[in-house]
DNA sequence: GTCGAGCACGTTATAGTATTACATAACACC
DNA sequence: GGTGTTATGTAATACTATAACGTGCTCGAC
């Protein structure tokens, strides 16, 4: 159902080539606009493989020569996002790679509260049933986010 | 499966009523210590039965006597969250009463684009599978937060 | 090729949300 | 009544996000 990779040891630049790869095949066929500030900002997430802060990716755009304000980060950001290539973490106030490679899902998240692993599940049964029950109640779901907190498998085994 | 009130009209005093009886009932239960502040944060929540910022609950705590400093609303909500009779919704940056009678569940929100209705949902499908697969994967769920943002049925009506 | 419309970027400024740190007061228990 | 613990109040500050506005780039129409 799904890898949760992020929660052991594993190859990470095939993930990072994956969602490059998947990024640029949007250029051509979904015609969106990748351009340097945005293709960096998918980069610094995909390397990192974690959640980062909007400052935290500001601070090394700014570093790299791009601008240094907010706006610069967040509208990068928005835009990844909007086309889902990225996904937002609210409750870490930060955002991630979409590690994902099925196009408009609903992100589903598990957080380590221990080390902070961040997992994205991708096939979960949870959006679908949550859509599901909206449906029934004739609410129309545009989007949705889905976040656990706890303790990830590494973590709750060397628990004291 | 839920109830959906927030998005029709219902007789309010109920669940206001209901909410402020089941924190009662936790401090002859399980000890809890109401205070005026924490007692009040409640009823405001319950009262106005929609999502509110933690700087409008200050400033009507402050109005009526309490401090005024941040950290005053925002103790009070931390301390109804962590005994589950409030919510947090992250997506708004706000909170609400908890609707559900139930104990220790897990809260789903649908959030209106729209007229910024909330609803919860209290018997979702959705927190209990995504439970399901957490657990599966080895990892252990402490608290979730299920958040979906689209056209409430009314406005979904309405639509031009 | 160039003109104009729309999109993207950059900056300044500011709004909104949340926490740290520390002092005082209330409570529970012996 | 003394003592440890929990709750409240305040000041100060950190962190997150958006509004508003000007400039430049891109792309299609001509």
């Amino acid at each position: 159902m799904t890898d949760l990779s992020s929660f052991s040891d594993h190859d990470h630049s095939t993930c990072t080539g994956g969602i490059m790869a998947r990024a640029e095949e949007m250029v051509r066929t979904d015609g969106i606009r990748l351009t340097d500030v945005r293709r960096r900002v998918l980069e610094i997430l995909a390397e990192e493989h974690k959640a980062l802060g909007a400052y935290e990716i500001l601070e090394r755009l700014s570093a790299e020569g791009f601008g240094s304000q907010p706006p610069v980060a967040y509208r990068a950001l928005d835009f990844l996002v909007e086309k889902g290539l990225a996904h937002r973490i609210r409750r870490l106030n930060a955002f991630t790679a979409c590690t994902s490679g099925t196009r408009a899902h609903a992100p589903v998240f598990l957080i380590c509260d221990n080390c902070q692993a961040v997992a994205e599940l991708s096939g979960s049964d949870a959006a679908k049933s949550l859509r599901g029950e909206a449906q029934a109640q004739g609410f129309e779901i545009s989007r949705m986010n889905i976040e656990a907190v706890g303790l990830c498998p590494t973590c709750a085994d060397n628990r004291p």
